[in-house]
DNA sequence: CCTCCATTACTATACGTTTAGTATTAAACA
DNA sequence: TGTTTAATACTAAACGTATAGTAATGGAGG
C-alpha cells in the first residue's frame, strides 16, 4: 500500500522527494484511509531504489542539509500496474484502503484489464456473502451466537453487502465509459 | 488486537496453550475478521509472559514434545480491561477489528463504563461525518474531485453511516438491558 | 539583529506481523 | 505392520509500521 501510493504519485506527478511525497499524501484526500508514517515512506523508497524500482535523480543541497529527489524507473512502473491490478482484484472488505489507492492510480491500466479485475473482485465478495448467509443460519438454528456476536456478524454482513455494491456501481460506471470512449 | 484476543480467550476459558488458542480463532466466528497468524500467538504469549500479563501454568509433555500452558495473571486482568474500554471508545471506522473484538469481551466490563465508551465513541464518528461532508462540499464547489475519488469519497462516507448507526444500536440495546436488569 | 518557533528532511530503534518453515506424534490405510 | 498423511506445537528470520526522535533552515516578532 505504502509501496503502491509511491509508485502511483512518482508515476503521476514526477520526481519527487520523501518530504514532498509525505506532503501530499497528508493534503490529499487519502490522508483520510491511509495513514502513511514519515518513516514508512523512507523505509519504502530506500528498499525500491535497491530492487530499482525507482532511481535516486538528483540530491539537492541547501546549506547543511540535503534533500534526495526520486524518479519512477521502467520496473517500478511494471509493478505499479500489478499492485494496482491486484488490489482491484482482490476482496477489500476487511481492509478497503489498498482498493482505494488503487482506484486513485487505475488510469494507469486499461480499462478492459480493470473490468477484468473488478469482476474478479466481485465474485469474490460474493462468494464470502453467500457463505457468510449460510454460516449464520446454522449457527442460528444452534441458537449458538451471543448478542454481541450477532450484532457483529450483521454489522460485518452489511459491510460486505456495501462493498459488494460499490464495485458493482464501478464496474457499470467503468462499462458506460467504455461505451462512451468507444463512439 | 492479537493481545487482546488472547487475554480475552485466557480470561473467558480458563488456561489454554498457543495452539489452542490458535484453534479458538480458527473455529470460531472472529477469524472472519481477525486473521491471527500462529506467530503472531506465540510472539504475543511469549511477551505477555514477560510483562507478567500472563504465567506459565505446566508444560506437559508427550514424548519430546512439549505444550506449555498459560494462565491470565491479575495484571493481564487489568490490561484486558483497559483494551476492551480503549477499544469501545475509539473510531471503528477503518479497522473495525478491534471493536469487534472488544464486543466479543465486553461483558469483563461494567455496563455504565461500556455506554460511557460507546457514547464516546459516536460522538468521535459524528465528528468526522461532519468534518466529510463538509470537505466534499468544498471539493465539489472548486470541481477538484475525479471521478475515482468521488466514488471512493461516497463509499467511505457510507461506511461511516454505518458505523455510527452500528454503534447506535448497540447503544440503545445496551441501554435496555441495563433497564431490564434494574427490574 | 537576534531569538524563537515552525517547517523541512530524515533517522534509529523497537515493535508486531508475515512467510515459511521444522519436528514430533497420531491416525489412516493398505 | 509399515508407510504415508494429517494434526500438533512451535520457531527463525525477514519485513513493514509506529514511536519518537534529530538537526538544519527559513521566517516572524520583538
Amino acid at each position: 500500500m505504502t509501496r503502491m501510493m509511491i509508485l502511483g504519485l512518482l508515476n503521476n506527478f514526477g520526481s519527487m522527494s520523501g518530504y514532498e511525497i509525505q506532503q501530499m499524501l497528508q493534503s490529499s484526500q487519502t490522508e483520510m484511509w491511509a495513514y502513511v508514517q514519515p518513516a514508512s515512506i523512507y523505509h519504502a523508497l530506500r528498499k525500491l531504489q535497491q530492487e530499482g524500482k525507482i532511481i535516486l535523480e538528483t540530491v539537492e543541497h541547501t546549506g547543511l542539509r540535503a534533500k534526495a529527489i526520486y524518479k519512477i524507473a521502467e520496473d517500478g512502473v511494471l509493478e505499479l500496474r500489478q499492485l494496482i491490478e491486484q488490489s482491484l482484484s482482490k476482496s477489500s472488505v476487511v481492509f478497503p484502503a489498498s482498493l482505494y489507492t488503487a482506484l486513485t492510480f487505475m488510469d494507469e491500466l486499461p480499462v478492459p484489464l480493470i473490468l477484468e479485475a473488478l469482476a474478479k473482485q466481485e465474485r469474490e465478495i460474493a462468494a464470502v456473502m453467500a457463505a457468510m448467509k449460510h454460516g449464520e443460519e446454522m449457527k442460528a438454528q444452534a441458537g449458538a451466537m451471543t448478542v454481541q456476536a450477532e450484532a457483529v456478524f450483521t454489522n460485518i454482513y452489511a459491510q460486505v453487502g456495501m462493498q459488494l455494491e460499490f464495485i458493482r456501481k464501478l464496474i457499470v460506471d467503468l462499462e458506460s465509459r467504455q461505451e462512451g470512449e468507444s463512439l
